[in-house]
DNA sequence: CAGGCGTGGAA
DNA sequence: TTTCCAAGCCT
């Protein structure tokens, strides 16, 4: 054996962190739905709704079957809301799929059934805020942006602040820490973006790190400073499910969904022991549209 | 801008 | 058991 070379005991250490990263996600990233070469914008759009606040495996199998039963845009605009919220199912948070409807109305009346390519013409469709707008604009068309998601925040704290968790969202700092890292060419920029996520999902995860497996592990600012624990402000702490607003919204809308007839309020009186809680709730969903009162008495879902 | 909005799995 | 967390958005 020859002796080692110089340059090989002191390899680059500063490859932009991009390079890394991409051929991290090129080699290791999970195969998902919305990665598969020609899944197309309706496809990434419905996805992105979906995977607002719900773990990619409950999203896989309601997207197949939203996808093939609705395989455009227009497709889903021509059945009620009701159906969309039907196929919804329980991955929670059915006002996205009211909002996926409404944009799927959107998308068919104003842009010619086709999801608009802009970040801009993306944010005026119902439930399409910051994130899914650039993530529908380089996922599905390859335009080169930045896109922050809590996993992204979480990798930029910890691999460029050294901190353990990022401080408490800021668009504009967000962002443009996040566009300080892009490579320069679109494709890498987009795969950039999606590794970035990745990392944060499956290596740089929220509670149990996994920094041994962590392809960027020798620049990560966070390791070199000795993984100092987080001395930021708290989160916000989520009040228990358990007898919440929520979890009553919950029980009526399964109900909503069990059945085309209306429900009485005799039936959604045996969900809930509590009169003023349920009251509550069942107002709740009626302000945001989940459900309509039925002209000959009892809620339905909305047409 | 803080709080509300579902659901279920993992630690 | 309880708490935390999961590709956010809207008001």
């Amino acid at each position: 054996m020859t002796a080692t070379a110089p340059t090989d005991l002191h390899p680059p250490r500063h490859q932009p962190v991009g390079v890394v990263l991409n051929a991290w996600f090129r080699a290791e990233a999970r195969s998902l739905p919305w990665r598969r070469s020609g899944f197309g914008a309706w496809g990434i759009l419905v996805s992105e709704f979906m995977l607002q606040q719900t773990p990619v495996n409950r999203v896989i199998p309601r997207l197949e079957e939203w996808l093939a039963r609705w395989p455009t845009p227009a497709d889903l605009a021509a059945v009620p809301a009701s159906e969309a919220v039907r196929a919804w199912a329980s991955l929670g948070y059915p006002r996205r799929a009211l909002w996926l409807h409404a944009a799927a109305v959107q998308i068919t009346e104003q842009h010619g059934g086709v999801v608009p390519h802009d970040v801009d013409t993306l944010l005026e469709l119902t439930g399409i805020g910051d994130y899914t707008a650039r993530a529908v604009a380089v996922f599905a068309y390859g335009h080169r942006h930045p896109v922050v998601d809590t996993n992204t925040r979480r990798v930029i704290a910890r691999a460029i602040t050294g901190q353990a968790e990022p401080a408490p969202p800021s668009r504009t700092r967000d962002l443009e820490a996040m566009n300080a890292l892009l490579p320069p060419d679109d494709t890498e920029a987009a795969v950039f973006n999606a590794a970035t996520m990745e990392l944060g999902a499956v290596v740089c995860t929220a509670r149990t790190p996994h920094c041994d497996d962590c392809p960027i592990r020798n620049t990560c600012a966070w390791r070199a400073a000795g993984y100092p624990v987080y001395d930021g402000p708290r989160k916000t702490v989520q009040k228990s499910f358990a007898g919440s607003d929520r979890q009553v919204r919950g029980l009526i809308m399964a109900e909503l969904r069990s059945t085309h007839r209306p429900v009485t309020d005799a039936e959604i009186t045996t969900l809930w022991p509590d009169a003023t809680q349920r009251d509550r709730a069942l107002a709740g969903l009626l302000v945001d549209g989940l459900a309509v009162a039925a002209p000959s008495g009892g809620y339905l879902l909305p047409d």
